[in-house]
RNA sequence: GCCGAAGUGGUGGAAUGGUAGACACGAGGGACUUAAAAUCCCUUGCCCAUUGCGGGCGUGUGGGUUCAAGUCCCACCUUCGGUACCA
């Protein structure tokens, strides 16, 4: 029979479909492995070629693996909230739903086709009521719990208040959102709406009013995540800040173990990097900086709150640095414009000038405000503040370029030795004193002091008592002083920030929580899911409510109900955990599923994620091992990032003026406009002239000029997209080479990691590996043509080497090498015209994981009633590999080669590695036998006579 | 600026410190065929020699370690990704 791979696909796919192959169970009795992919949108484009990439490669890897004998999970669901779908609802009224569904059900013929061996049986989407009900358990569950910084994880809130009950905040050590202290008596004494305020500053879900991402263009905030210079990811609209009351994850809590946890997994350095940088963990000191209060002015005397224990009726600021050293450097303060103390501090002279500023700071855009960084603005509060260390007066002045929302707002200026504090020093020409000096009795003049002047390293001068120690010493020094006079501590500060939870849109989460007396309470777990309810319009009301108002009966028990909605990251954020019990109505995933598949052994893509939802996963499974829901604590073991595809786009030369058209060859001899033509009537750069003139009316009278009777285009690496006619996908390809070429080919394109341009250019070439596989079950004829005759040394031999090096290729996900490999293979084979069982059964294993189809087929030719899919993988024979009696030239330095023939074993371990010289070769060509001869693969290190 | 990754033929890409360019595409030549498709064989890093053997140069640039470097070390250049008034 003849390869036809239209045939042989459609009836393996619904084999599989109907015996349900790919659906598996917890076996005990078996390991288990749990492969994942990141889960797609459904987006209404469909799927294109980049799409499977990942997709192809953690199926070879969850299929290797089964074969290896292991119980291997293997899901597929839809993360299918988000924009795309609601922005097309509010555009054709649609209700997203219906656009969903639509997409998913496009997006599974497309899957199906490629022959994956998901358990689809497990699949949900994240807009399931079944499943979303879990995201809102989740969420009143981080509403219900605090971090308890002592036990290092969170706790049930009741158990905080308890502790409020009996010492109020005494030995309370809690992430918080502002530092506080009361007693019992005082806790006792709060009305129930003041108790739940204070609550609200400790629950790891908590509403506040905080300055957000809001943009305008898509009428919701977004996470830090989602912008990027100034502009929404999703559309591209500007970003501006502004204050609003969001619900927030107070995910800063998890920010140690999130940074300790990176260390235990197994995922790319540069990947675990941008976390770390991300979460951005500095180390320095907390130290108060006392207003000066011996000045004309009567200044309220006002606590600044933190853990301040110094004289407590003074002002004082709380200062984050991470150069505690530095600070008989100090010659000004600085405040960010948000600061609450400004009002107050600002002397009456300066009040005019210190308002407008602030009020122009608060209302530049996110853009602008990034857009103009080098430039400096400021202005002095006429306020003067005392460095605790030397008691100088120094003056305080606010500027945009210290932030509201890293450390405390307020910085401890040291013009010498940061570049933002130098340059802000030297536009309001205040002091700049140098205090660290690469050698102690050379101090350079300020005045030269550049950038690149090193203050991280050197010694301490016009400091002191720390005066000549080190940088670190003298660090060190400072935060011991400050901490015996309670004026400061040593600490650690995080960038990451705690993550925006609300959404001002319809196709999201509800939030299962109503309002009493203006404060938050959750609706009782039994009554969850609450259903996303339905609403006449999509868009936002024309009071700027989110849609949800537009709700009738939007209410729990005649209270207000929620309006808005949660991110896009909520669902995705443990569902990976949810596959493993995927139909249980009665908990979120049960414990005896949980303990079986644990967590994500191999986690496939992309590492656009890094900061987004990889983040948040980390944080959503820490809770639920802190509340003993994930018995583990990292989620995704292994992770591997597929490059992004490429679009590779063709272009045409257009002669201007004129509707000629020149090949690419002789296209500098003319003065052409480069056209983008689609790629799909484009093959191997030459382009189909008939079809180019079909496509589009304007070039249906074009004119060609040839090189050698083609015309050839030009191409160029973008990105894939419709306007740049470079988009492939996969439907067109499986239909003209069938799904075992497209999935072996997508691999061999090049390391699975690197990102890569689409190029059909090759396919060919795997095609033919296929079609030439196929024929070794068969003879010239295509008849069925496999003999039970014993295999050659020889045969064997390429069989082990293969076995061998595909299960090496496996293990290192190094597929493109391993397609390398089956090639090599198939020819060797072809040329010993070898077409025994013995051999071709056991390559046939090793290729299902590959090209599942084809070999399905033949396996069952080969007379096996079952699937492929649990044949034992085949082990390989290091006996057949050891001995060679291959040719090895030898080198020396006479500048002769000669070729040896000998047996050799490899020896590499034992070698002292001595050149060879020419009379230990020529003791050799005069026929002297050598006792040993150590050699390495490929190369003769010694030889001992 | 800072952090990370990567630079190898016409192209995609192979090479535990050990014959650089596997495998594939493309290209050139040939066989089969009335012809095309399909298939098969040969050549294919560059330069010189090609009547045969062969010789020289080559992994972004410049140094270094080593018997031996694409691979390790130092400096630089380029490209891509992350991040950015983060004190």
């Amino acid at each position: 029979m003849e390869y036809k791979y239209h045939e042989i696909e459609a009836k393996w796919q619904k084999i599989w479909k109907d015996k349900q192959i790919y659906k598996i169970e917890i076996d005990k009795d078996r390991p288990k492995y749990y492969v994942l992919d990141m889960f797609p949108y459904p987006s209404g484009a469909g799927l294109h070629v980049g799409h499977p990439l990942g997709y192809i490669a953690s199926d070879i890897f969850s299929r290797y693996k089964r074969q290896k004998g292991f119980n291997v999970l293997h899901p597929m669901g839809y993360d299918a909230f988000g924009l795309p779908a609601e922005q097309y609802a509010i555009q054709t009224g649609q209700h997203p739903a219906v656009t969903t569904e639509k997409n998913v059900n496009r997006y599974r013929e497309q899957l199906d086709k490629l022959g994956f061996s998901y358990d689809w049986s497990r699949e949900f989407r994240t807009c399931d009521p079944d499943y979303y009900k879990w995201t809102q358990w989740t969420f009143i569950q981080l509403f219900n719990s605090y971090y308890d910084k002592k036990a290092d994880k969170a706790q049930p809130i009741t158990e905080l208040i308890a502790r409020f009950e009996q010492s109020g905040t005494e030995n309370v050590d809690a992430a918080s959102t502002e530092p506080l202290t009361f007693t019992a008596e005082e806790w006792k004494a709060m009305d129930e709406k003041t108790q739940q305020q204070t609550l609200m500053n400790y629950r790891l879900a908590y509403l506040a009013d905080t300055w957000v991402n809001w943009c305008a263009g898509l009428g919701t905030v977004l996470a830090n995540d989602e912008v990027v210079n100034g502009l929404s990811v999703r559309g591209g609209f500007p970003v501006e800040r502004k204050l609003m009351k969001q619900w927030i994850l107070r995910v800063s809590a998890y920010a140690e173990r999130l940074l300790a946890g990176l260390e235990k997994v197994e995922w790319t350095d540069s990947l675990k990097e941008i976390q770390r940088n991300w979460i951005g963990r500095s180390e320095g000191a907390a130290i108060w900086f006392p207003l000066s209060t011996d000045d004309e002015y009567n200044w309220k005397r006002i606590y600044m709150g933190g853990n301040y224990d110094g004289v407590k009726d003074e002002v004082a600021f709380e200062i984050f640095t991470t150069r505690p050293d530095t600070i008989f450097g100090v010659t000004f303060m600085v405040l960010c414009p948000e600061h609450e103390m400004i009002g107050q501090i600002t002397t009456p002279g300066q009040k005019e000038e210190v308002e407008a500023y602030v009020t122009w700071a608060k209302n530049r855009s996110e853009r602008d405000r990034q857009a103009e960084v080098k430039k400096v603005s400021g202005v002095f509060t006429g306020a003067y503040a005392i460095n605790p260390i030397t008691e100088e007066r120094i003056p305080i002045w606010v500027s945009d370029y210290v932030l509201s929302d890293y450390g405390t707002g307020a910085i401890m200026a040291v013009p010498a030795h940061d570049s933002r504090d130098f340059a802000f020093a030297r536009h309001f020409n205040l002091p700049i004193r140098q205090v660290v000096a690469p050698n102690p009795n050379d101090l350079s003049d300020p005045d030269t002091w550049t950038e690149s002047m090193d203050s991280k390293t050197g010694y301490m001068v016009n400091s002191g008592f720390i005066n000549g120690m080190t940088v670190k010493d003298g660090g060190k020094a400072i935060i011991e002083r400050v901490k015996e006079q309670s004026i400061g501590y040593g600490t650690v500060n995080y960038r990451l920030r705690d993550a925006i939870f609300s959404r001002q849109r319809y196709w999201g989460e509800p939030f299962p929580i109503y309002y009493k007396d203006g404060m938050p309470y959750p609706i009782p777990e039994e009554e969850l899911p609450i259903q996303l309810p339905a609403v006449s319009e999509f868009k936002p009301t024309e009071t700027g409510e989110p849609p949800l108002a537009r709700a009738e009966n939007w209410t729990y028990k005649g209270y207000p109900m929620e309006y808005n909605t949660m991110p896009g990251f909520a669902g995705s954020s443990g569902y990976y955990l949810r596959y493993m019990d995927p139909h249980n109505d009665k908990e979120y995933f049960s414990k005896e599923a949980n303990e079986y598949w644990r967590n994500v052994d191999l986690y496939v893509g992309g590492a656009e994620h890094a900061t987004g939802h990889l983040i948040y996963s980390r944080f959503w499974n820490k809770f639920l091992h802190d509340i003993g829901l994930s018995c583990e604590e990292e989620p995704f073991k292994k992770l591997i990032n597929q490059g992004m595809i490429q679009g590779r786009t063709n272009f045409v030369y257009r002669i201007v003026g004129s509707n000629k058209y020149v090949s690419l060859g002789l296209k500098d001899q003319y003065d052409v406009t480069p056209i983008r033509v689609d790629v799909n009537i484009v093959r191997n750069d030459v382009l189909d002239t008939e079809a180019f003139k079909k496509w589009m009316p304007d070039f249906a009278d074009a004119e060609f000029i040839l090189e050698d009777g083609q015309y050839i285009c030009g191409w160029e690496v973008e990105k894939m997209s419709k306007s740049k006619y470079n988009v492939q996908n996969p439907d067109d390809l499986v239909e003209k080479y069938g799904a075992d070429t497209l999935r072996m080919y997508e691999m061999f394109l090049g390391p699975i990691e690197m990102a890569k341009p689409w190029d059909t250019n090759g396919i060919e070439g795997v095609f033919r590996f296929i079609k030439k596989f196929w024929r070794l079950f068969h003879d010239k004829d295509f008849n069925w043509c496999v003999s039970d005759e014993e295999p050659t040394r020889e045969e064997y031999k390429i069989l082990h080497k293969t076995i061998k090096k595909i299960e090496e290729d496996n293990e290192k996900f190094s597929f493109n090498t391993a397609v390398s490999a089956f090639m090599i293979c198939t020819n060797e084979l072809g040329d010993a015209k070898c077409n025994k069982r013995k051999i071709l059964e056991p390559l046939c294993i090793l290729m299902s994981a590959y090209a599942p189809h084809i070999t399905e087929e033949l396996w069952s030719m080969l007379g096996h009633p079952d699937s492929i899919v649990d044949a034992a993988y085949p082990v390989h024979d290091e006996s057949y590999l050891q001995e060679s009696d291959f040719t090895y030239p030898v080198s020396f330095n006479g500048k002769m080669r000669v070729k040896l023939s000998f047996p050799i074993t490899y020896t590499q371990k034992e070698i002292e590695p001595i050149l060879l010289d020419n009379a230990d070769v020529q003791k050799w060509l005069d026929g002297k036998q050598p006792k040993k001869i150590i050699v390495v693969p490929k190369r003769i290190i010694n030889i001992v006579f």
